[in-house]
DNA sequence: GAGTGGTCTAGACCACTGC
DNA sequence: CAGTGGTCTAGACCACTCG
């Protein structure tokens, strides 16, 4: 393609957004994966027939969207959740003492079941469509902190079991980048408080009745695609959930 | 100024962060106000003897940072809490049912007290420095919803009254950007979930004990300097706490 | 039409990485 | 030293706004 000879398209939008537009796809398409390098901007420029300064700005919004990761001297690399730097992305749990703890992910269950209605809206499903459904423990320090339910489409995560959500040694994020190829690029949360109810308060050692703070979250995979439900139940009384306002 | 000819700076930084921060003082010091337009790029470029190139770029940012609001056709703004896009910047809160709801602001107390150590810490001033505390209401639809308790440097917000809050008509933000030309950038909030105490479950006519959201938030001024601390109690029971994890 | 920001290019040079 | 991303420039042209 030589973007900068073709026609116009029908909806105007700048020649660096097309580009953007094509490096999603090679990402989509698993042309360049997760942790890779991806070709080095001249050569980019070359491929799609424009200058290197278009490329540039194509790049640029898709690190600043986390999705690329630049690195000077060395190249441009595919975003990756086992990069360290990821981890606090979709985790915004902080000890209130500051510091920073040791964390660990106990997984409880995993079994199959059909889309409610509910589960099908969030994740774009038709009810009854297969899903998965986990239930794990998160520990900070070794004491129990927050309580997840964790709904995924069936089609894309069916292998999955128990055994591999217990073997796996990182976070829930990489073990969907590496063992399924998806990969999480946003979020959308939504928080209240709650009173813990009997079950949740036995996992996490808390009164039944007691506030916690309940994380609804969808995430979502390239092409705004919902690929993950999950409700949280959070013990604040160590910890806090921390946001900045930019 | 011509930055393109002095003599490297002893921690190198590029030309286009040198003219970035030539800017971030022209706004910290009000040289242009909130929602003025700002000098055209070519007019800054001569101006800082430098291209527009590294003009737009030292701009990007600022925008990026919503400290700047670029306007194909008219110019380049200074941000403004007026501006309605501003709004939910801020205010993380959003009915259960979707939709937009009417909200009000109902200062119920405004008064001068002496800075405790923790005011001291949050807002950087030493302890029994004049501080100013604001209690108000939050309503949406005509229901109470949040109890905020606000704290505020007594040398910056002096002339406060809660007259002044009574009479304003836009939120607390822009009265304090007009008022008294402090513009908040940003703000990192905590939250936690707690049981109501006596006097917010009555403000928010919800039970005593029941699961509040807690929200404590301190905003920065230009120059990252703290001026608000507050703290929040959301009551979620028609309401949710929205966050984008991007 | 004049003035603004937005896009695109081409080329030079700098800073960092690793062989 | 070669290869990468990062900075800076100068100039052309496009898209939008307003008088």
């Amino acid at each position: 393609m030589n973007a900068s000879t073709q026609s116009p398209p029908a909806t105007f939008s700048p020649l660096y957004r097309q580009i953007k537009t094509l490096i999603l796809q090679a990402l989509a398409t698993g042309e360049w994966k997760s942790g890779e390098v991806i070709p080095s901007e001249g050569e980019l420029a070359i491929r799609f027939g424009v200058s290197q300064g278009t490329i540039r700005k194509a790049i640029d919004e898709l690190a600043a969207e986390n999705l690329l990761l630049r690195r000077q001297g060395k190249g441009t690399f595919v975003a990756s959740h086992d990069d360290p730097r990821a981890f606090f992305r979709f985790l915004r749990l902080v000890p209130l003492s500051g510091g920073i703890e040791p964390s660990r992910s106990v997984p409880l269950e995993c079994w199959r079941a059909k889309a409610g209605p509910e589960a099908a809206r969030m994740l774009g499903l038709n009810v009854s469509d297969p899903i998965i459904i986990i239930r794990r423990l998160l520990e900070f320090s070794g004491k129990p902190v927050v309580a997840d339910e964790i709904y995924l489409s069936g089609e894309i995560f069916g292998a999955l079991t128990l055994e591999m959500l217990r073997d796996y040694d990182g976070s829930l994020y990489s073990l969907f980048e590496s063992t399924f190829g998806v990969r999480m690029i946003r979020a959308e949360e939504r928080l209240r408080a709650v009173p813990a109810d009997r079950t949740s308060a036995e996992l996490l050692g808390v009164a039944e009745g007691s506030p916690l703070l309940s994380v609804e979250r969808v995430s979502y995979s390239y092409g705004d695609r919902p690929v993950e439900w999950r409700r949280g139940l959070y013990s604040t009384e160590q910890h806090c959930y921390v946001n900045n306002l930019g």
